[in-house]
DNA sequence: AGCACGCCGACT
DNA sequence: GTCGGCGTGCTC
């Protein structure tokens, strides 16, 4: 038998399956799904078994020699959405098929030292890895003179908490009366029949080698096996009483679960709408037919409150994947998926791919969180995948959100999607949005970050032992160090970026390579002293605000309060238990928003992101404060929301103060067609990048005059340019970006272009759904 | 992507 | 004469 292989590779040149014999051991065992250990010249890779068959036109075909799996780690439908993934973004068929992986069943490799020289004889059987690199250097030349041997292993990373199952086999075997614990264990075993390693070890307070002289001796048999982990053990089923739902609310969950429906739904509702209860309901239906669910949130919102929820709501057969699980705890919850003791699989991006094999219902929850679509390849959108499983299993797809992307909502107008607005809202009326127009507070004479109304809301709400949210829009919020002499900034050495000062640290850092420098005592261009940090950290926020407000207990988080792991928790935690009355920070803070006692929700500089030259920063802007506007006082206690603005009659804060999405997305719709921009045209982002800037320039050059023969009136190539982020990490930019009507033909086009265009030193990548334009 | 093989410049 | 630079080609 010929099993084919995708291996683990990402090159254009080995993107196609590769023909492995299968061991006459192994004939009816390897199947399509399975991972496997395969030679490929001179290494060994994982590969993955896509297809089998009796012959091959091949002459010389190497054999498998490890098959990793007992049961195949892809669905045939997972293998056929890998297929669908490399298509439809122009990714490797290995990097689709690995990006559906935990981590844990992905494999990392190494070289196994074997030599018979008693001079290395130190090194025998041992990992390269394991020693420092001046020592790998003197192996690998021992290994030239042939001195060593070096053969190449692969490892997995899985690592299954196992315990022993210890049975009783033969209790007559007689034992000295000198061995108290063999004699222990054998009368225990007498009694009990069977136990587990973990069990009997504390209670009878044995070792390894007790167990291990009893099994020698044919008293007992020992068994490892595999167990799971439960990061929620604690968490039981409580007794479900159903929401009474408004009529609104039983409209969409009628819709959605009537029977055979296929489409895609847009469940368009503001804050507190209702719409989880929805989500539950409709999944609560598909599991009485016996069919199962995925629900997708943003990461960040993915919270311990959340999980806990859906934990009580659907008992233990719900997975939980998030990024706050351990490698094996991710692995663990995959696999019960696999193994089919879920049902309910909630997680973020990734859990997309969740290996259920009779799913009835996919949603996407807050479907506008720009999180959804992953920027490394696969190049995927979430949604895509989502829509792409439901047709698999004729099945329905739930878009959830207050401030649906304008593609979602043009879709739902057109009739591609089934609109489902939710318009009543628990808890009555949104709360107030005051606007505040930050020049009149100049005028006045307020040089601070903090507008007057904005202070006596905070004092009031201290008074009164209420809590406050205050948003820094990350952009403006950042620290860049300049000369005032000769007037340089200091930039990264290895990008086209101003490095940021860290005051923590008191360091520099660049946020896309990880560079690190200490702050200049002069400048290294003119050497005058007159070199400091200019604008307005999240610290400095801080010391204003304290200095305004003495009485405040500010929480802070960002990237200098946040970077140690738990440290995220640990704030929000005590914000949550009122160890402070403020909370200050970007975007992270998000998941303090939902907190009963926060009555005042401020957003300092709600328009920093309006100056962003990208099309898609009024969306943005607008999403911001729509989303954190609707929050405030979602508790018993009435909330407001205080927004600072230099552009207070701009369209996009009338238009979030009013909720009005309708008046914003007509607005909004006018602007992207007179601009060219989605819903009405398909971009393509082409991004070229080289060691020498001509050399990236005449490549992209090379390709946009490739793609110009194809335009036409619906479709137009702009650039090459400088991309936006001119120089990354010592390699020169450029972009090409093509707009087009969703034509099949410039699929294959770029296709056929990454082929063609495979020069060494020269990288190109392509992102059909670009967001970011980097 | 790695890794080997192979063909030219500057070292013992 | 040899070490090592990276250009080229192959991997079932
Ligand atoms: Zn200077
Ligand atoms: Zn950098």
């Amino acid at each position: 038998m010929i099993a084919e292989v995708i291996v683990d590779v990402a090159a254009a040149t080995v993107d196609r399956p590769f023909d492995y014999e299968v061991p006459e051991l192994w004939q009816n065992l390897v199947v399509p799904g399975m991972r496997v250990e395969v030679p490929f010249g001179p290494r060994a890779l994982l590969g993955i078994v896509v297809a089998t068959k009796e012959e091959s036109d091949l002459t010389r075909i190497k054999p498998i020699v490890r098959v990793l799996d007992e049961v195949p780690t892809y669905t045939e439908e997972l293998l056929e959405l890998s297929s669908y993934l490399s298509e439809t973004t122009l990714c490797y068929q290995a990097t689709a098929l690995l990006a559906m992986l935990p981590a844990a069943l992905k494999v990392s490799y190494d070289k196994l030292i074997l030599t018979e020289t008693a001079r290395f004889s130190h090194w025998n059987r041992k990992k390269i890895s394991q020693f420092p690199s001046e020592v790998q250097q003197e192996i690998l030349l021992a290994a030239r003179q042939g001195e060593v041997e070096l053969q190449p292993v692969i490892k997995e990373k899985k690592t299954t908490k196992t315990d022993k199952r210890i049975r009783l086999l033969d209790p007559s075997v007689p034992l000295s009366s000198q061995a108290t614990k063999q004699v222990l264990l054998r009368d225990y075993l007498i009694e009990q029949k069977e136990t587990m390693w973990s069990q009997v070890m504390h209670e009878l307070d044995l070792t390894l080698s007790i167990v291990h002289t009893l099994e020698r001796k044919g008293v007992l048999s020992v068994e490892t096996v595999d167990i799971n982990r439960n990061p929620y053990e604690h968490l039981t089923q409580d007794i479900f009483t159903p929401a009474r739902l408004t009529d609104d609310q039983q409209a969409a969950v009628d819709a959605i679960t009537a029977p055979d429906e296929t489409a895609t739904f847009l469940l368009h509702g503001v804050t507190g709408s209702g719409k989880t209860e929805v989500y539950l309901e409709s999944i609560h239906a598909m599991l009485e037919r016996g069919r199962q669910a995925i629900l997708l949130v943003p990461e960040i919102s993915l919270t311990p409150m959340m999980v806990k929820r859906f934990k009580r709501r659907f008992g233990e057969r719900v997975a939980v994947l998030h990024s706050g699980l351990s490698l094996g705890e991710k692995y663990d919850e995959w696999r019960k998926i696999a193994q089919g003791e879920v049902d309910v699989v909630v997680g973020a991006r990734s859990a997309v791919f969740a290996p259920l094999t009779n799913v009835g219902i996919i949603i996407l929850d807050e479907e506008h969180e720009t999180t959804y679509k992953q920027e490394e390849n696969p190049k995927y959108h979430t949604r895509d995948v989502a829509t792409w499983r439901a047709a698999f299993h004729h099945c329905p797809v739930v878009l959830g959100s207050a401030t649906p992307i304008l593609e979602t909502y043009a879709r739902s107008q057109k009739g591609v999607y089934q609109y489902l607005p939710l318009k009543e809202r628990f808890g009555g009326e949104l709360p107030p949005v005051d606007i505040i127009d930050m020049r009149k507070e100049l005028e006045r004479g307020n040089r601070t970050p903090f507008s007057l109304p904005l202070i006596e809301g905070i004092k009031q709400r201290i008074e009164r032992g209420e809590q406050t949210v205050l948003l820094l829009n990350r952009r403006g919020y950042t620290t860049f160090v300049l000369c005032r002499d000769c007037g340089e900034t200091l930039q990264c050495p290895h990008c086209a970026v101003n490095l940021t000062y860290h005051q923590q640290a008191d360091r520099l850092k660049c946020h896309y390579c990880g560079f690190e420098a200490a702050m200049p005592k002069e400048c290294p261009s003119c050497s005058s002293k007159k070199i400091r940090q200019f604008g307005t950290g999240t610290q400095k926020i801080e010391e204003e605000l304290a200095h305004l407000i003495p009485e405040a207990k500010i929480i802070r988080m960002d990237q200098d309060t946040t970077s140690r792991k738990g440290a995220h928790e640990k704030l929000l935690n005590a914000f949550e238990r009122r160890e402070g009355n403020i909370l200050l920070g970007t975007q992270m803070i998000a998941k303090g928003l939902d907190f009963p006692n926060v009555t005042l929700v401020g957003v300092i500089a709600a328009d920093a992101t309006l100056g962003i030259p990208d099309f898609r920063a009024s969306e943005r802007t607008f999403q911001l404060i729509t989303q954190v506007s609707g929050r405030a006082g979602r508790g018993e206690l009435a909330g407001q929301s205080i927004i600072q603005t230099y552009n207070p009659e701009h369209y996009v804060i009338q238009t979030a103060k009013q909720h009005d999405y309708e008046t914003f997305y007509n607005r909004e719709m006018q602007l992207r067609k007179l601009g060219g921009h989605p819903p009405f045209w398909f971009l393509g982002l082409i991004t070229i990048s080289a060691a020498h800037p001509l050399e990236a320039q005449a490549e992209a050059e090379a390709i946009a005059a490739q793609l110009r023969h194809l335009e036409s009136d619906d479709l137009v190539v702009n650039g090459p340019l400088d991309a936006p982020l001119a120089r990354l990490k010592n390699m020169y930019r450029q972009q090409v970006i093509i707009k087009h009507k969703g034509q099949e033909e410039v699929r294959e086009a770029l296709r056929a272009m990454l082929a063609l265009r495979i020069k060494q030193k020269i990288q190109v990548t392509v992102d059909l759904n670009p967001f970011v334009f980097m």
